[in-house]
DNA sequence: TTGCGATTCAAACAAACGTTTGAATTTCGG
DNA sequence: CCGAAATTCAAACGTTTGTTTGAATCGCAA
């Protein structure tokens, strides 16, 4: 039967299957934890198709990654751009470039018929894999992004050494990478008291405040500390029995 | 030849050898990339000792961790309580909490000798695990110390409603946890002008009051970011085309 | 020294891994 | 409608995976 022309679309339906199969699988157990065999069953593909379209597994993983984060930080910078041409000569405030990161982020999120919130927690998880073909590939990803966001702070925070910048940048993308991909333990610090699913503005509320509070915080204190340093140094418990035996042995 | 007695320690050395070489591996690979026959392999011992000892691969991976979580824990909550009986009914300062949240981290990440400054690392990998057995174990280590915690920022910060000091530990905890694990993200930020590789209490300095200034920082604004959010909805850009050919084809 | 539990050992288990191959099939311009 | 390119397919490749087994060896009390 040569018949069945135009079945339903135009361009390869496969590789689109694949990618959202294997973002969905990514997502739940990781790279590692994640067979080609479980995608391409999962996705009705096979198996060679994913060689075929992708060249290796560490490819496809690229590409997962590569077809949200590029429209995410185009985004990102379109916002910047746009709040700068606004502003002209001055500055634009903290508040508004940290929602110009923000925000594409939460639109990712928010987009619950691809991925959904789980892709940035599939984010985090890359961000903390140690595989160098990761790290190279965040590395190239992310960089003109966020060099260009680091300007435009240096500029709204003169006052800023630009080492001091770079670390709160560092603080600043830590919180907000860790509430963006949800990871529990947020469920860890109520787990009685659970906190209720905010909505995602109300989430950039909370957290907007705290991070420019951050960034505009005043430059030295915290002499007191090295007090505490002492006194953990002192600590220094004299070993409450670890119990090295009492383990396991079958007989 | 049944001589060769006190060899040189008393307790089963074995099991020191494979979670000495399997925090080093983990750490590394990740755990899912580490294979037990490379541990064993390492630390010259048969394979099978790994399950007789810990049971399972799992197993010795919650006890690589647990190794060193439970005292850093454990001297968290020493050095809370200090500060309280110290202060008698005042609340202790915020800088004062974080300082014993962050010490006892910074001493492990000092201590070179074991693990040193990359156990942490693996610590934030495992935060952005999804597989259940490590989410299960790190919310049961990490529990009590949170609580303990929760309530003496809560006693500090007596105007803070509870549900907003539960984002904000999470973003501290974000933060933090971004710090000591130092995912190369900061290389990112940084990479032109790389950071110095500051010295521990130096970077407790530069951490110290973004997370203060965070805690403290006032509740409402940032409404003006309800504009941006719908500048970012109509810019909705129209596809720059991904080019879905140009791939990869054998012949 | 005898004997018994704790530990170590070599070997094998089935299952799953990523990748490759070469032939069948589909697609579509000329 | 033909033929070349693009795509799909079933099958097998050689490794490696975590785990199990049963015998050999060790450490030490009786």
């Amino acid at each position: 039967m040569p018949a069945l022309r135009l079945v339903d679309s135009k361009t390869s339906h496969t590789q689109e299957r694949i990618l959202d199969v294997a973002e969905s699988l990514f997502m739940e157990r990781g790279f590692e934890a994640t067979g080609l065999r479980q995608i391409t069953t999962e996705a009705v593909v096979n198996l060679a198709a994913v060689h075929y379209h992708f060249g290796s597994k560490e490819e496809l993983f690229q590409a997962v990654l590569k077809r949200r984060l590029d429209p995410m930080n185009q985004q990102r910078v379109e916002l910047l751009e746009r709040l700068e041409t606004e502003n002209g000569e001055l500055a634009v405030k903290c508040e508004a470039l940290i929602g110009a990161m923000f925000i594409p982020a939460l639109k990712l999120a928010r987009d619950k018929a691809r991925g959904g919130k789980n892709f940035l927690r599939l984010l985090g998880r890359a961000y903390a894999d140690p595989a160098p073909f990761i790290r190279q590939f965040l590395s190239r990803e992310y960089a003109p992004m966020i060099l260009r966001f680091k300007s435009a702070f240096a500029r709204t925070l003169p006052h800023l050494p630009p080492r001091e910048l770079s670390w709160r940048l560092h603080f600043l993308m830590g919180a907000m990478s860790y509430t963006l991909a949800g990871t529990d333990v947020l469920k860890l610090i109520s787990e009685l008291n659970p906190v209720d699913r905010v909505s995602d503005d109300l989430l950039l509320q909370r957290l907007g405040p705290f991070l420019v509070a951050g960034l505009q915080a005043p430059l030295v204190d915290l002499v007191d500390l090295v007090d505490l340093v002492n006194l953990a140094e002192l600590s220094e418990t004299p070993r409450p029995a670890p119990t090295p035996s009492s383990r396991r042995g079958r007989n």
